[in-house]
DNA sequence: CAGGATCCCAGTGGATACTG
DNA sequence: CAGTATCCACTGGGATCCTG
């Protein structure tokens, strides 16, 4: 969209109560944050080889890029050691677990949604 | 991303159990879903010029586009009155209460984390 | 192994003009 | 008023190559 478009917060309706989602949406933004979070919390720490091999088809920037972003946010930590090669754990934190929570709220009810619907294609079909 | 890249979904951990989060996620992409949803919450069902002004910064293009997906998905409904000007109404669907309801969770876990980072800058200031 | 640097194309979305 | 149609600039992100 554009961040830096001048009149575009804090006027009205926009503005007001929902402004940290915007904060919290370019976070999610992107199918990947999702699936990294669902990732690292499903199989535990990892490598960022590990990771990548997990979140198919993602690039290694992407994910470096993405990985960065949910460290910066508190969402995720990042665990270099030194040696040869360098061996980098990422893991949850607890903000991380959190989010990963009201991920699970929300697929529950796209979960539901897609069931609902399908239940209704299915009587629709066979009137 | 991708959605027809071949070995994507259904494979690893990227797939299975949280796949309709693909179908709510693209929901989301852009700030825009959002606002649009808080403000029908907010200000009730109302035409296409009212939420226009309300989402600041929104072009038409964009808002129809947005407002045809929602309406597909059954969160949104479309009320279309034939008259000189036409005058069509949008408002939320039960379901979009439900996406709603799940945005304010986020919303609020952002609220809190952003305030909590206040904090700790304000502390950190301060010594 | 983990990731920085570069190149480059495709899709996203804004601006503008037009219509029922 | 509520869009649709067209054009175009910008950038997100993949591919590739390189390094500590």
């Amino acid at each position: 969209m554009n961040l830096n478009s001048p009149a575009d917060h804090g006027k009205e309706g926009s503005g007001g109560a929902s402004c940290p989602m915007d904060f919290i949406l370019r976070m999610l933004m992107g199918p990947w944050t999702t699936y990294i979070v669902y990732n690292l919390r499903t199989f535990g720490p990892q490598r960022f080889g590990e990771l990548k091999r997990r979140v198919a088809g993602i690039s290694a920037k992407m994910l470096t890029e993405r990985l960065r972003t949910l460290e910066g946010a508190g969402l995720v930590r990042r665990d270099y050691e030194a040696t040869i090669p360098p061996k980098v754990t990422y893991s949850l934190t607890a903000r991380g677990h959190e989010l990963d929570e009201v991920l699970g709220k929300l697929a529950e009810v796209a979960t539901r949604w897609q069931a609902e619907d399908a239940a209704a294609r299915a009587l629709k079909a066979a009137e």
